[in-house]
DNA sequence: AATGGTCAAGTCAGC
DNA sequence: GCTGACTTGACCATT
């Protein structure tokens, strides 16, 4: 078991996520920028490992514009030799690596633009991950998408496209329930079909379900994880006290985690931390678990 | 330095 | 019909 959190760090003072405005666009702007958010990242990982956290989720950011028509310029040649020492230390350091593309990323929308600028998208994000070196368990996470007045047609555009994506995408590509619109179930559904992996949102799941028990349903997730695909990965989040729900919390509720990593026995899994203060959650939730045989 | 409008991209609930 | 939420406020022109 690995805890983690995604994107940001809020105490070392740098930033992996740096944009810009697209009307800004230079290349001198955009190899500034990258150069930042690499180093950046770096920088995270280091101060990570020394915290015992060994699971991150990389921002999208990371280099912005990448799948826009604007970005001619090849950020693989120039930073080739930046994305191979994080990817070393990546692997050497045993982190899990994470990706979740914006909600912009829609598989099974109507329109066909929407449909290849995702896919654009996508091949990017498996890009970055493949110069890092990473192999087929740094996972790109993705919804479902919309439902478009009819789920069952949903479903099965989104089984339709994601049968046909390049390998280099589909390998890596894993599908989250979430809080509206397809829930765990719906994914289970998608995954006999395709195979393709379930990242079970522990927090999606209490805003939208059927009652099921999360415990017999994570027997059922786990199966969906091949062991190329690495231990199954789970999001996990608090409500927020005062926004409505389905909001993300400010600090973990350390009780309501102890409570998770109770009924969640046996399983192994690597937990991502969707909340606010980021870092400082994660080390709180390393310092409940380190009582739990899972985490190592 | 502070302010406020705006930001590549989509969907949908809630007002 | 518009706004806010999503994983997240930050960029940028203007004062």
């Amino acid at each position: 078991m690995r805890i983690g959190y995604p994107c940001i760090n809020r105490s070392i003072g740098c930033r992996s996520d740096q944009k810009f405005r697209l009307s800004s666009y230079t290349e001198e702007r955009f190899v500034t920028t990258v150069a930042g958010n690499l180093s950046c990242l770096r920088r995270i990982l280091l101060w990570n490992t020394g915290e015992h956290i060994l699971f991150f989720r990389i921002s999208s950011d990371i280099i912005p514009f990448a799948s826009h028509p604007v970005c001619s310029f090849s950020w693989q040649e120039q930073f080739s030799d930046e994305l191979h020492l994080i990817g070393d230390y990546i692997a050497e350091s045993d982190i899990r690596i994470s990706m979740h593309p914006d909600q912009f990323i829609i598989l099974n929308s109507p329109d066909d633009r929407i449909v290849s600028r995702s896919i654009a998208e996508l091949a990017y994000h498996a890009e970055l991950l493949d110069l890092l070196g990473l192999d087929s368990s740094a996972k790109i996470q993705l919804h479902v998408g919309g439902l478009y007045g009819n789920p069952t047609e949903s479903i099965s555009r989104f089984i339709r496209v994601y049968t046909r994506l390049d390998p280099a995408i589909s390998r890596r590509l894993v599908i989250e329930n979430d809080e509206q619109r397809f829930n765990a179930v719906d994914c289970l559904k998608i995954h006999d079909e395709t195979g393709i992996p379930v990242l079970f949102d522990v927090f999606h799941h209490a805003c939208k379900n059927n009652g099921e028990d999360i415990n017999a349903m994570l027997y059922g997730i786990n199966k969906t994880w091949r062991r190329c695909d690495g231990t199954p990965m789970v999001d996990y989040s608090s409500q927020h006290p005062a926004k409505r729900r389905g909001g993300h919390a400010e600090h973990i509720d350390i009780s309501d985690f102890r409570k998770f990593l109770e009924i969640s026995q046996p399983h192994d899994m690597d937990i991502m931390l969707e909340i606010k203060d980021k870092e400082t959650s994660a080390l709180a939730a390393i310092s409940l678990a380190r009582g739990d045989s899972r985490f190592g």
